[in-house]
Order: C-alpha cells, then structure tokens, then sequence
DNA sequence: TTTATAGATTATAATCCTTCTTAATTGATA
DNA sequence: TATCAATTAAGAAGGATTATAATCTATAAA
C-alpha cells in the first residue's frame, strides 16, 4: 500500500486532521529522500505555503515520528535534527566534507535487536558510519585539503 | 603508559598550557566513567573552582577531543553533548528511562571500518542501542508504567 | 626585577535550534 | 450550518553551545 495513504489513514485513526499543511510536508519528505531538517522543508515548502510556520513542521514531524513513520536522525554533523522517510532498517554515512546523510543498505540485520546484554534489554540498534563521500573523495583527487 | 600523563604531554606537544582547571577537567573524566555532560562537569568541578566558567570547560573538552583522547556523543536521549573518556572501540547504550549511557564491549570490531561502500570511504564506525538498562528494567518488576 | 607576549580564563552576550504560548482559525462531525 | 476540539501562526521563551572582550597567568626577554 501507498506508505503516504497509509500515513493519512493512521493519522486519522490517531485522531489527527489531515490539513494541507501536514499534507505538504508529508508529501516532500516522499518525494525527497535527503535526510531533510526541519528548515529545509521550511524553506522549501514556504514558497507553496507563504504563511508556515516552522512550529508546523515541527509539529508535523513529531507526530509522523510518534507513529513511526518518520525517523528522527540527531547524530548529523550539523547539529540539527533531521528526518528519514524510509524507515526500513538501513545504516547511515554522514560525509566529514558536505555533511551530506546517505544511505547505507545493509546485507543483513544486526543480531543485537532483542537481545540481552549485560542485563540492559535492547530495543533498537542504530549504527552510522562517517567518512568522505564518494562525491566529495572524486573533487579532492586534484587538491589534498585535509578535511577539518 | 598513564592516560592522564599522555594527554598532558600531547597538549604541550601541541602548544596547549596545562592550568590547573583544565588537569581538573581531565582528573574528573579520569575517576568518573560516567559520559557527563560539559553541565556535569561544570557543576562538580564548581565546588573546587568557584569562578570556573562552563567556557572552559567547552574550550577544554574541545581540545582533548581534537587530540581524540575524548569522544563526542551526541546522540544521548537529553539533547545535550556528553563526554566519553574511553576511547577503545566500544558500544553504547542509551537507557529509555533514566537516559544513562552505559558501555557495551563488543566482542570483535565490526568489519565495516576501512571499507569503500558505495565509493563512499568509511573512516568511522558508531553503534549505539536503545533500551531499557538493567536497573530501570529491575525497578519496573513492580509496577508496569510504560515508558514515554 | 620589570616588561613583553601569547595564550587562558572569566563573565556575559549572542546565536541557533527547538519548544511553548496564545489567540485566531480551521476541519470533522452531527 | 453549528459546534467544538484540534491546528495554525507568530512570536516569545528555553536551553545548549559559541563568540566576545576584558582581565589574568606563565614564561621569556630585557
């Protein structure tokens, strides 16, 4: 099923009202796999809604994040928050150059979720990876500016 | 060799005075394996430094982490930075509950590190799980509130 | 012993992201 | 259409961190 309908659905059942705003946000993360923070929508989606506000999107985000539909990633370089729309199990590169987040597909699932390990139960597993880029790795091939 | 020493020797090596508050910060990541906060350490380090400000502490945890005796994490549950004097490679565990941070030794590093995946470069490697740590889980035995 | 100087500390202001507050508006339902 | 709770928007507020500017300190040179 359509992950955005399904989306709408579970809002409702939530009894949360599907406005054009949310609808908007809803819609952007869909079709703009970037990892975006909160301002990035805000600055895109101002242009379409000249009166947003951020605290709609940040509400917007939070409610998407409570019925799992959107992942909150605060572990970026930037020291914001940023969204991921896809909520399978993947890994994560955060670029040490650009910052860019990109996605990792892991092979297979890590066998920690579940388990038991000195005594603290573990519910999620998160792991990310940091480096250079594959875009940013090809531009330096000609200068060698130490990154940082 | 001295972990304490070594950090004192690499600083000069690298032009950084060694005050008395800043072998303090150092002292109290040396006895306190507890990832604070740069809050925690200010607080307690304020009983033996009255006029200490929390700039040197920012300033200080800075430098000791471009020299990587301390590790950043910035994925903690209470939006803040916290402090990792442990810099052999290990995992972490963030309590759902009391928000603790706890260590987790892995068997065998993982195999990612160094890897070109996607042509991106891979330099680090962090995991982290989220749970329920064991003192809160124990705690709970009895009643059965739901966590968040 | 003075002076110079480079870096460190302190207090405070500034910044930045995010959350909160409030009043007005909107949407879902009957 | 009327009702009422939920939502929006604007700005204020909050909290962590960083920047600034005025001392201060340690060391070295004179």
């Amino acid at each position: 099923m359509n992950k955005k309908l399904e989306i709408i659905q579970l809002l409702k059942k939530n009894g949360v009202k599907t406005t054009p705003q949310r609808l908007a946000i809803i819609t952007f993360l869909e079709n703009n796999l970037i990892h975006p923070s909160a301002e990035q929508i805000y600055e895109t989606l101002k242009k379409d809604f000249p009166t947003m506000s951020l605290a709609t999107i940040y509400n917007t985000l939070d409610k998407l994040n409570e019925i799992k539909k959107v992942i909150k990633i605060n572990f970026s370089g930037d020291n914001k928050v940023h969204y991921d729309y896809n909520t399978h199990f993947h890994y994560h590169f955060l670029c040490n150059i650009c910052n860019n987040i990109y996605d990792i597909t892991p092979k297979e699932k890590p066998e920690m979720l579940g388990a038991i390990n000195d005594g603290h139960h573990i519910e999620e597993t998160h792991t990310y990876f940091k480096g250079i880029c594959k875009s940013c790795f090809t531009k330096r091939k000609g200068g060698k500016n130490e990154h940082k």
